[in-house]
DNA sequence: GTGATGACAGATTTCAATATCTGTCAGTCA
DNA sequence: TGACTGACAGATATTGAAATCTGTCATCAC
């Protein structure tokens, strides 16, 4: 029926908008072949199951905010150290602030994907935990952090401010003071690291 | 029937043995009245509502690790600032984990229950704010913290640690590096606070 | 009069019948 | 030949009727 080939990411762009449309718990596969114009059989030839349907769709969605904070980790426009590891915070918690209040329903949807794809959510925090690990070698041999394991270091970072990316807390990320709150904590974390 | 009086207590007490025996999603108020051998009407006599009587229950729970680490917060044991912190911190970790491990289906009950109690959560929240400002107050005073204020600290340092003590992060409070990755954040809040 | 009861109305939950969905695969079509 | 279809079995979800629960209150017992 239709002009172009079946692909993978074609059917990854149907799921997202059948997503969004019928949210997590209606969305079908049947709903993504008749979006899609062909039986579901064909969606199964590229999918195995309906779950590797759902964890590629909310890989593809968690692969944009590490594509955007991978921009500032490479970036030289922010010193090392410091002002970088702030930058990228502000920055993730700016991502998610956003994902969830610009569109509370499709942020619900994807968080409740999230829940039953943990070994891709464990990817994007090692992936994450990988770019902070990276600023804080960069910020360490720049002399602006005290000497640590990076490793270590980054994950100590990323439990510290979990109440401002994780999706748990999305309720409190619209809530008063909450932007004082994620400075009071970046500040008591970067006191924590300088030399 | 029963020999001794009615009392609010003696409800809580029952209600506590209800939701252990039967869950929070099956426990009824007709279950709490049966234990007593008295009438479900008698119950609503002291809890306006069944939401009252688990608002109780649950303030009762949160209560008592309030009064553990009121302990923690007045003993002249530990020195001031970071130790007690430290202390403070260890215990609460601790309390929390032993509540989430030893009795699991306990520990989801009560989970449950604090779920739509965000009233007494509140309270309890800010009593445990007020004993971690507290022990910051009397650090600062010792010259053993950078001054700054007591309260909003104490808010960035409960943030910071909430992997420790916010119960939607229980599954990871028995994994491997759990204790290290608490070390680790504890280590670089105290290093954050130092003068 | 104080404290407890149990029948009751409306709200909520349970349960089993019914419908829909997932995942497979033999067969179709180009 | 290889992408696609659609009928099918077993699993999961929906639905609505029946059962249970919550909260009230007229009445009872001491």
């Amino acid at each position: 029926m239709s002009s172009e080939a079946l692909t993978p990411d074609r059917i990854l762009e149907a799921t997202e908008e059948v997503l969004r449309r019928y949210g997590p718990a209606k969305a079908t596969v049947v709903d993504v072949a008749r979006a899609l114009g062909v039986s579901h059989g064909s969606v199964y030839r590229h999918f195995r199951t309906k779950a590797a349907l759902r964890e590629a769709v909310t890989q593809r969605w968690l692969g944009r905010t590490e594509e955007l904070l991978a921009e500032t980790t490479a970036s030289p426009d922010t010193g090392p150290g410091p002002e970088k590891l702030r930058a990228w915070l502000a920055r993730l918690f700016d991502a998610k602030r956003h994902k969830a209040g610009d569109d509370p329903e499709l942020f619900a949807t994807y968080s409740a994907l999230i829940d039953d794809s943990s070994t891709v959510v464990e990817r994007h925090i090692d992936i994450l935990l990988g770019q902070v690990g990276r600023i804080i070698e960069e910020g360490v041999q720049a002399g602006r952090f005290t000497p640590a394991d990076p490793a270590q270091t980054a994950r100590a970072v990323f439990a510290a401010t979990s109440r401002f990316h994780d999706p748990a807390y999305a309720p409190v990320w619209s809530s008063e003071g909450i932007e004082a709150e994620f400075t009071a904590v970046t500040d008591l974390i970067l006191r924590g690291l300088r030399p």
